[in-house]
RNA sequence: GCCCCGGUAUCCCAACGGCAGAGGAAGAGGUCUUAAAAACCUCCCAGUGUGGGUUCGACCCCCACCCGGGGCACCA
């Protein structure tokens, strides 16, 4: 006996609820994630019958571990994915790594080794990461976008588009970031400053490799119409807004013997142009200053060279300037108006020379009063006159002083006329204008594709091969990487150095590498065929696969990266590569994880680290707690959020599965109430699911875990029900928290993985409910309640509704002037 | 300056134009425990940023404004 009583105080103290009623998460993890190795739940069949789906993510850049930001992404992605594996479809869930580009660069100058070393160590750590995180992620399909096989095939797409004159060299002013010591392009310059490292950026002049994605200017446009349904619309927005369309006219104006054109989106106010301004930096300008203004002329193009674009750009400043000393002749007027040079006006855009028409356009105006140039109204909109005023009129109005416009007043019929009558002079034209630049691509950085091309005294610029492919980097390292100016390439002699591809002479290869978004661009194309060796990628494969169902990722990317994703595949369509034109068919951008109100950052010290995390609550509760946060858009404050709860709730949803008393396949009838719940949450869940509305899908799995949890608890334990709702919650589990619902699943007698099982099914008829509680207002406040059958007529539920005490009594002494019926939940009484 | 999104309980968030509360967190009390944690039970908590309008009825639609977040801004 006194052994027992040892025993049974030893017993008591292992049996303490705390051990024995809840499941231990590391544990759980260690178990589950070789069984899953093993099974390979997630590995998508190019063969298989079923209807595929394509769930895209976007895949990261290896800085380090992951972060809170990929835990975010990534845990409402699987949501998806894991959803549409449950539903049936055959899943292409793939991962990979954006791994060329400049941290590494940076990191392999710092601590003097090869930027590989430092870009493949931080790819396996955030493997390894990803896989205990248990996203459903494809694992063999993985690639790294600086893995010569990768790269390889952009080169072989950049030379396919060179052949279609779709990427050109030229000289022009470009963006340079002084830190990153490489040219940018439009879109990485954000507020005159570098996108990645925050530098101002400066101008200079620069041979360099860009892609005519101008050309395609209309059609991205166009297509982004069809988009606006499944896009976000702050992303379709964004690119419109980045595309810039306009319409308006080139008008030849006359300065000297030549002919200047310039372009304007209101032809109709020609009448009032009276001066024009040429781009300061343009050619044009150096070309028309006369030789007496040319010292004012270059003074003031020197002082706008140095004015950062930031300066520049701001709306406060004075207008600036400088008389050409030059006349243009006006072609519908004859008359002679000053030239002048200003920065406001952009080198780049249109023809980089405009008619000032300073009446109708408030920075022509504020120029004019800065220089003293006339201000002549020639729309009559009913406001002051800008010339007293000061302030520019841009609406509908009678023109006056505009030859064969005067009497008309409406802006469209004018521009239309004025059209007409330039195309019949031949002095100009309609036209439409693009904000949109070409996208320049060459990098003076070492760790980026490098381009095939080679420089040939005598041929000029040669294709390198396509047998020839990849074109690898050099070995270089360390202090060889460090910035000169030019790209490191250059220094590598023995690389550099070739004989000319077509006539065999002595050549140098181009020493530039591509922009990394290059090889974003098309990385979601070569995950239907990742080893495919005679192309980019499987035509038949891609047509399986493609366009992506899904694209979850970040906002930030809504210019960029997209749009280059969506260039790149309208030319692999006019190639007859692709049979579609458009990439992603649908997008989610999820929000950003920030902790106590502000960004996460170093200086701020407010960083949440993501290992500690999953550390201390595990894998699951992390992701329960990133999609149960709220709409998947929002932002996320980490400060707000319990993982504990999170935690807690798993416990109790695993606590069920311990519960269950009856034998596997018990599962028909049972409570009625507990199976109506059920077949309303599998229900509702699918639409949420689909709606993107994950965080009231959660609430709605936590309801049915409270609804079997009573049942339970009333001793339903061996309840055909509990059983059903249980492995309900498991499988719906499944998505947001992989681990406890396979170990929930494992309990209730079933085999791994639960990620093969299918889609919950119910009886439609449980969703039917036979009576209901009606609502009966009284002047729109609620006075009753009647117990009425869900099909009751108009009629019958009005009569319920005024027979109910509470109604009566609301009632007295008051005249019904209406009532309003809404079978079978509401009645509205009116009195009057 | 222009455009977009949001503002619901102490907090995070739900509510086909029809009972403001689904879910969670925090808080209070209780059961259990030597105690604590956990578990379980109970309770507390707003009339929906402000002011108008439409409607039988408005968190929801319309107008104006306030606050917060984001985007675009010399592109002619």
């Amino acid at each position: 006996m006194r052994e027992s009583d040892q025993m049974s105080e030893q017993d008591t103290f292992r049996a303490d609820p705390s051990e024995a009623d809840r499941y231990d998460v590391a544990a759980v993890q260690a178990k589950w994630l070789p069984v899953w190795d093993e099974l390979e739940p997630f590995k998508a069949d190019d063969d298989s019958a079923a209807e595929k789906r394509y769930a895209l993510t976007m895949f990261p850049y290896p800085s380090g571990d992951l972060h809170m930001g990929h835990a975010e992404v990534t845990a409402l992605h699987d949501v998806i994915s894991r959803y549409w594996k449950l539903r049936g479809f055959e899943v292409l869930n793939p991962m990979g790594w954006d791994s060329f580009g400049l941290p590494a660069e940076n990191a392999a100058i710092r601590n003097d080794e090869h930027p590989a070393t430092y870009t493949y160590a931080n790819i396996e750590t955030q493997y390894e990461s990803f896989k205990r995180y248990a996203v459903g992620f494809d694992w063999t399909r993985r690639l790294h976008t600086s893995d010569p096989e990768y790269y390889r095939w952009t080169q072989w797409l950049f030379l396919k588009f060179r052949e279609r004159g779709l990427a050109y060299r030229k000289l022009a002013p470009v963006n340079w970031c002084p830190n990153d010591q490489t040219v940018l392009a439009n879109e990485q310059v954000v507020d005159g400053r570098c996108e990645r490292c925050g530098a101002e950026v400066t101008k200079r002049e620069l041979s360099q490799w860009y892609f005519k994605i101008t050309d395609y200017a209309q059609a991205l446009l166009d297509r982004l119409d069809d988009l606006e349904a499944t896009w976000p619309e702050r992303v379709v927005t964004a690119q419109r807004n980045w595309i810039g369309r306009s319409e308006g006219a080139h008008v030849d104006f006359v300065v000297g013997d030549r002919v200047v054109t310039v372009y304007t989106t209101r032809p109709d106010t020609l009448y009032g142009a009276t001066f024009m301004v040429v781009a300061a930096d343009a050619k044009l300008a150096a070309e028309l200053v006369t030789n007496e203004q040319r010292p004012a002329y270059e003074a003031y193009v020197e002082q706008v060279r140095k004015a950062s674009d930031i300066e520049r750009m701001s709306t406060e400043r004075p207008k600036t300037g400088v008389d050409l000393g030059v006349t243009a002749t006006n072609p519908v007027t004859g008359e002679q108006v000053p030239v002048w040079a200003a920065d406001y006006v952009l080198a780049d855009y249109g023809t980089g020379a405009i008619m000032a028409v300073p009446a109708h356009d408030q920075r022509d105006l504020d120029f004019a009063r800065e220089f003293g140039l006339p201000v002549r109204m020639v729309v009559d909109t009913g406001e002051e006159d800008p010339a007293v005023s000061f302030v520019a009129t841009t609406g509908n109005g009678s023109y006056v002083n505009s030859g064969p416009l005067d009497g008309l007043s409406d802006k469209a019929t004018g521009i239309r006329t004025v059209i007409e009558q330039l195309q019949a002079d031949g002095v100009g034209e309609g036209t439409v204008n693009f904000r949109l630049r070409d996208w320049l691509l060459s990098r003076q950085r070492y760790w980026g594709v490098p381009i095939p091309i080679v420089h040939c005294p005598t041929d000029g610029e040669v294709a390198v091969p396509y047998e020839e492919l990849p074109l690898q980097l050099p070995d270089l390292r360390g202090a060889d990487l460090k910035p000169k100016g030019v790209s490191p390439l250059a220094a590598a002699d023995d690389w550099v150095n070739v004989s000319c591809p077509q006539c065999g002479g002595p050549a140098k290869r181009d020493t530039d590498t591509m922009d990394t978004f290059v090889d974003s661009s098309w990385y979601f194309l070569r995950y239907c065929s990742p080893h495919f060796e005679d192309g980019p990628f499987d035509e038949d494969l891609v047509r399986a696969w493609m366009p992506c169902d899904i694209y979850v990722g970040g906002v930030e990317h809504a210019v960029l990266h997209l749009l280059y994703a969506r260039f790149f595949t309208k030319v692999l369509h006019d190639m007859g590569m692709v049979d579609f034109e458009e990439p992603f068919a649908a997008q989610l951008n999820q929000g950003i994880v920030i902790n106590q109100g502000k960004k996460m950052s170093k200086s701020l010290g407010n960083g949440v680290n993501l290992g500690a995390q999953l550390e201390e609550f595990g894998v699951d509760a992390v992701r329960l707690t990133l999609v149960f946060a709220g709409p998947p858009e929002d932002d996320i404050d980490w400060a707000d959020m319990s993982p504990a709860g999170s935690l807690r709730f798993l416990q109790r949803a695993w606590r069920l599965s311990g519960d269950v008393t009856s034998a596997p396949g018990t599962v028909d009838g049972g409570d009625v109430s507990l199976q109506k719940a059920r077949a309303r949450t599998v229900h509702d869940a699918a639409e949420l699911v689909e709606s993107h509305r994950f965080n009231v899908m959660v609430a709605r799995v936590m309801e049915l875990v409270n609804a079997t949890r009573k049942v339970i608890d009333a001793g339903g334990a061996a309840d055909p029900a509990v059983r059903a709702a249980t492995e309900t919650v498991a499988q719906l589990l499944s998505l947001v928290a992989p681990y406890v619902a396979e170990e929930m699943w494992e309990r209730l007698g079933h085999q791994p993985p639960i990620a093969r099982t299918s889609w919950p099914t119910y009886d439609e008829a449980l969703l039917v409910e036979d009576t209901v509680t009606a609502v009966v207002q009284v002047q729109g406040k609620v006075r009753g309640r009647v117990e009425v059958p869900a099909d009751v007529s108009d009629a019958d539920l009005e009569a319920a509704a005024m027979a109910d005490p509470a109604v009566q009594k609301a009632l007295e002494g008051a005249t019904v002037r209406k009532v309003i019926v809404r079978a079978p939940k509401l009645v509205n009484v009116v009195t009057g």
